[in-house]
RNA sequence: GGGCGGUUAGCUCAGCUGGUAGAGCAUCUCGUUUACACCGAGAGGGCCGGCGGUUCGAGUCCGUCACCGCCCACCA
């Protein structure tokens, strides 16, 4: 005997074990060699993650597909696997290191430091993974890959080399995001613009004749960073500005600093723009660095890795500016301020000397990084780029042809919008813990050939510049490439060590680059790589492009973008044919869900309460395209119910004996009943079958759960009663099948949804004799082409709808439900009469009705009400409240009256008649016909009841 | 500043190619009829944001305005 319930705790381990016993969702399982090929990477968790509700969501959506795909008779792969997450893990490690007061990450060392991140990932990393399967993934896990797994980074070098031999990567200086609290640059992404309250600060810089002597006039700049002022090299004014003509070409003398510097003409300068004139500071400023370089202006860099004021490496600058320059301030007191103490305290000394003519507040946008949460700093360094324009432009043909499709396709344009406007790709990283860059320097090689030596460290920093480059696969590449450029031996050292071993002047020395690259960067080859890339395996072979991607908007720049770039450069195809679109999941509010709000929705602890089933059902029921989803847990608990119905109606089958008869075949069904529930079950697969092909989640989730509860459990199950405890013979015999039959079926189209309580009812409900031949996750997808039968509908379409109406009119007459009442059919057709005579013990028990007659006129004193052109009358002696009736008659007669007006107007209305399809305008006729007999004969009754 | 979405029942949302406005929850009334109270029966509740337009016909298409949300760009 079944519990009332299902109880998710206790069955989905059981469940989940039984899955990976049987290795259901290996690819290429020999049963299916030949079958058609389906194939879905999963977007990499990251190793530091544990799962929340944009997983849940990602993770839901992808299971329905390939396990749909996996009952239609598809190889499906499902690709699982983890991202190293560069910044994500390095910080969640050294955080660790620092609540144990262990030794921190520098005083390690890098390869101790890396080996402990390798420790913790093996120790913690694969959370994620056991999350997932919780919910039930259908991956195949025996493929599980890791960004930084052998095979994966060999992808990762093979690319980069390739890229840099093509010239499409390349390394360059210019102004980086620099995040100064994790030290290393980021790329434009990962930049956050954030709203910030700040001030406009308003600073006179005196205007000086060609003498170098002040002539009493000023230049207003204004500025929200007073500390860059210390880097200024010109101020710029737009061309045209009749303000500032008279200025172009003199010089003004940069306070505190006290060099000259020039007054430029740029059409950069906005002339609405503060005071129309803008300082120009090209080492801080991205739109500075752009006018710095068109002026040949010099780039001073007065901040240090760690955003503190490094003036002493700019000594020369300021010492070149003559004898008005506060050196000793500058170096003495200023000199390695954090850039924001500098900041007030430059704002004072402009204060001071009577340069700052005003402080307004002011709110703008300040760029943070989005992982540390710092303020990031435009700095000058030496990174490597990717030339993505060259790579975008195959990107946007591809989606342009077709080749990929988005869904729904509004993303494109958002595609097409960034891989347009696209920059350079920042990829590489001032990090630890990633793929390290395959590349090694050497020492300059003078024209004539001899290689140069070069002595102490600082020595070393100022050839950094030319720094000859070997990329290879290998250090064994790199070195052989350097031999046959120098024609000497070569020794790879630590780049520390550079200068004595230079001046030891036996080999040359080579070192590699210490940077790794953007995590980004791997996950960008993850279609192809995770498929064996660069060797030719059978999967990339087969399985390349990928069927589908399924993923958030939040990473198509990010991911899908840069997938798409990389797959069809190395692959010369994209990574996938569709590229599903899902929405954010939000609190039931409507905010994002963030650890800070507080208001995070563990999916765990609700698949703790209401089991994992339900959790998915309610993500897909909710993924309508297009649109947020605000999870409420009383959602949830709403789609926990509908598994308990589905239970307790596969319960009922058990208790009622119904057994699924392998040689049933519902073609060959002799009841009415039960031909028409499994023509409204054929219905409902093609509704499904549709709704999951065009990712259209939500109506394939509620055609489930509506045939499931409103057709199934309501009606059909309460129809079959009598047939199922009557007794014994074919009929009983031919619904206790059909029972089993559709209880089947419904069990395939619930399992994508809800695969634990499919797969433990598909259990529990074999045959004691015959068991499954295989799990349901591996059975057959239903196919009952053919089963639709309008005959049946129609009459059991009357049945349920001369039950709904009885029911009606006695609730609205407050006939007491214990109260067993007649019913009589006036002047009936004898297709009505049969269905009636068929159904005549089933109504009386669902309509709570003593008997039913037939007669050419309605008892006086009777209610009555229209069935598909019958009147049906109940004639409620004790019970009828006249008045009762007669306000519920003209409420109901009022009501038909608006209808039927409204459509006569219509087909009264020639143009209608004349323009509008003629299936509408006979549609249109038939309601008026049918809503004008209702009403005469409601009118009818009305009249009787006013005469009794 | 550029772009994308949203505005439908008290709440949260469906409504795909224009052709009788739907669901879940909530509310109200009733029901211990052995599958299910995580249930059953019934009811109430909507000028589909405003204004124009196209059309025989608009929640659905076009324009426009308002408000809400998101993305991109922007340290004067």
């Amino acid at each position: 005997m079944m519990d009332k319930t299902f109880d998710p705790q206790a069955v989905e381990g059981r469940i989940a074990a039984a899955w990976e016993e049987a290795e259901a969702f290996r690819a290429g399982r020999p049963e299916r060699a030949g079958a058609a090929l389906f194939t879905i990477v999963i977007p990499p968790p990251n190793v530091t993650g544990s799962l929340h509700m944009g997983h849940a969501l990602n993770t839901t959506l992808q299971d329905i597909l390939c396990r749909f795909e996996r009952m239609r008779g598809k190889d499906v792969l499902w690709q699982p696997g983890t991202d190293h997450a560069g910044i994500a893990t390095q910080m969640v490690v050294e955080r660790q290191l620092m609540e144990r007061q262990e030794p921190r990450r520098t005083a390690l060392g890098r390869e101790k430091f890396v080996e402990k991140v390798w420790a913790w990932k093996a120790q913690s990393g694969g959370a994620i993974v056991e999350q997932l399967k919780r919910l039930g993934a259908s991956c195949d896990w025996t493929r599980e890959r890791f960004t930084l797994d052998e095979g994966l980074s060999r992808a990762v070098i093979k690319v980069f080399a390739d890229l840099y031999q093509q010239g499409l990567i390349y390394k360059d200086k210019r102004l980086v995001n620099w995040d100064p609290a994790l030290q290393t640059a980021i790329s434009d992404l990962e930049v956050v613009q954030v709203e910030t309250k700040g001030h406009l600060w308003h600073f006179k810089y005196p205007v000086v004749d060609e003498r170098g002597e002040e002539t009493g006039e000023f230049i207003v700049v204004a500025t929200t960073r007073p500390e860059t002022m210390l880097g200024d090299t010109a101020v710029a004014v737009h061309p045209g500005d009749p303000r500032y003509k008279h200025l172009h070409g003199k010089k003004v003398r940069l306070p505190l600093v006290g060099r000259l510097i020039p007054v430029i003409a740029d059409e950069y300068s906005d002339p609405e723009k503060g005071t129309g004139a803008v300082k120009i500071t090209p080492a801080h400023d991205f739109n500075d660095f752009e006018v710095g370089r068109r002026h040949g202006l010099r780039l001073i860099n007065v901040l240090s890795a760690e955003a503190e004021l490094t003036l002493r490496d700019n000594e020369e600058f300021l010492r070149g500016a003559g004898p008005s320059a506060d050196l000793d301030i500058l170096l003495g007191e200023l000199d390695s301020l954090r850039r924001d103490v500098a900041r007030k305290r430059v704002v004072e000394l402009m204060e001071a000397r009577g340069l700052l003519e005003k402080a307004e507040p002011y709110t703008h946008m300040v760029p943070h990084g989005d992982r540390s949460g710092a303020v990031i700093e435009p700095w000058l360094t030496d990174q490597w780029y990717v030339n993505a324009k060259v790579l975008a432009g195959p990107a946007m043909e591809a989606v342009r042809a077709g080749k990929t499709r988005f869904i729904p396709k509004n993303w494109e344009k958002t595609y097409f919008d960034w891989l347009e406007n696209i920059q350079p790709w920042c990829i590489s990283r001032q990090l630890w813990w990633g793929h390290r860059i395959p590349a090694w320097y050497g020492p300059p090689k003078s024209a004539d050939g001899t290689v140069i030596k070069a002595g102490g460290g600082a020595e070393l920093a100022s050839l950094s510049d030319h720094w000859e480059i070997f990329v290879g696969e290998s250090e064994e590449a790199a070195v052989k490439a350097a031999e046959a450029h120098y024609g000497r031996p070569v020794k790879v050292i630590e780049a520390g060590g550079l200068g004595e071993a230079v001046l030891a002047g036996e080999a040359v020395p080579l070192f590699r680059d210490p940077d790794v690259l953007d995590t980004w960067f791997s996950a960008a080859l993850w279609p192809f790589s995770t498929l064996g890339w660069p060797d030719e395996t059978p999967e990339l072979k087969e399985r390349y492009p990928t069927s589908v991607l399924v993923t958030g908007f939040d990473i198509i720049f990010f991911w899908v973008a840069r997938m798409m770039m990389m797959g069809l450069h190395f692959l010369g195809d994209v990574p996938f044919r569709d590229v599903y679109i899902h929405a954010l999941v939000r609190d039931e509010k409507g905010a994002k869900m963030s650890k800070s709000k507080g208001n995070v929705i563990d999916p765990l602890e609700l698949i703790g309460i209401y089991g994992a089933d339900a959790l998915r059902f309610t993500l897909a029921a909710m993924a309508a395209q297009g649109r947020d989803i605000k999870l409420s847990a009383q959602r949830i608990e709403g789609y926990r119910n509908f598994g308990t119905k589905l239970w307790n109606a596969a319960r009922f089958a058990e208790m009622n004996g119904c057994v699924l008869d392998p040689a049933f075949d519902p073609r060959q069904m002799k009841i009415t009943l039960n031909r028409w529930i499994v023509g409204e079950t054929a219905k409902t697969v093609a509704e499904i079958t549709s709704a999951i092909e065009a990712y259209r989640f939500n109506e394939a989730a509620g055609a489930a759960y509506r045939f499931v509860w409103n057709i199934y459990c309501d009606w059909y199950l309460e129809l079959a009663k009598p047939l199922l405890q009557g007794a014994d013979g074919p009929a009983k015999e031919e619904t206790r099948a059909a029972t089993a039959f559709v209880r089947e079926q419904l069990l395939k189209l619930l399992h994508p949804f809800m695969p634990f309580i499919t797969e433990e009812l598909w259990a529990i409900t074999a045959s004691p004799h015959r068991p499954r031949a295989s799990l349901l996750a591996l059975a057959e997808w239903p196919d009952l082409a053919g089963c639709e039968n309008p005959a049946a509908e129609a009459e059991i379409g009357f049945i349920v709808e001369l039950i709904s109406e009885i029911r009606s009119v006695r609730a609205e007459m407050n006939v007491p439900p214990a109260a067993q009442i007649p019913l009589v059919l006036v002047n009936a057709s004898a297709g009505v009469k049969a269905y009636v005579e068929a159904w005549d013990e089933t109504i009386r028990r669902l309509a709570r009705l003593s008997e039913i007659a037939f007669s050419g006129a309605a008892p006086p004193k009777s209610v009555q009400t229209v069935v598909r052109q019958t009147v049906a009358a109940l004639p409620l002696h004790g019970f009828v409240d006249i008045e009762a009736e007669r306000t519920r008659l003209v409420k109901e007669i009022a009501k038909l009256k608006g209808e039927s007006s409204k459509i006569e107007a219509k087909l009264n209305n020639r143009e209608f008649v004349a323009r509008a399809p003629e299936e509408i305008v006979e549609e249109n006729r038939e309601r008026l016909a049918e809503t004008l007999s209702k009403q005469e004969k409601l009118t009818a009754a009305l009249e009787r009841l006013q005469g009794a």
